[in-house]
DNA sequence: TAGCTGACTCCAT
DNA sequence: AATGGAGCCAGCT
């Protein structure tokens, strides 16, 4: 049979799988994530990617979209949209304290080791 | 092919 | 802390 399958954008695929790796319990900016992918300077990209993640999740895994905040450590979405209140509601599931829209980077921004790095790389 | 858009970031105020 | 403007560039129309 002919090709059927949604052709998948590969720059979103590795982004999702940078996603992945962020902890259980601990946030990373869009910028940070677009490093970690290869792909420096592209934040705008991952913004674009989290919006195409599969419901289903990828490879098996789900995509932690919801751990992806901005370089302000604030959810980007507008505090009366759906998308910023399940945002704030499964990050707060995850011991995450988020004020207003606000999340304190210094206390849980994902800082990868050595280790998380080469995952990343490898995938 | 050419514009337009935006789940961004940086810098000034 | 909040707000606004310029730069940014891949993806979409």
């Amino acid at each position: 049979m002919s090709s059927t399958a949604k052709p998948v954008n590969n720059k979103h695929v590795k982004i999702w799988q940078t996603v992945q790796a962020i902890p259980l319990g601990k946030v990373a900016c869009y910028g940070q994530i677009a490093d970690l992918a290869g792909l420096p300077g592209r934040a705008r990209l991952v913004g674009k990617a989290l919006a195409a993640v599969p419901k289903t999740g990828w490879c098996g895994q789900a995509v932690p979209w919801y751990r992806v905040v901005n370089s302000q450590g604030k959810i980007s979405f507008a505090p009366d949209t759906e998308n910023f209140q399940r945002q704030r509601d499964l990050l707060q599931d995850e011991q995450v304290v988020v004020i207003g829209a606000r999340i304190k980077l210094k206390t849980f921004q994902w800082q990868p080791d050595l280790a998380e790095l080469l995952f990343v790389l490898e995938h």
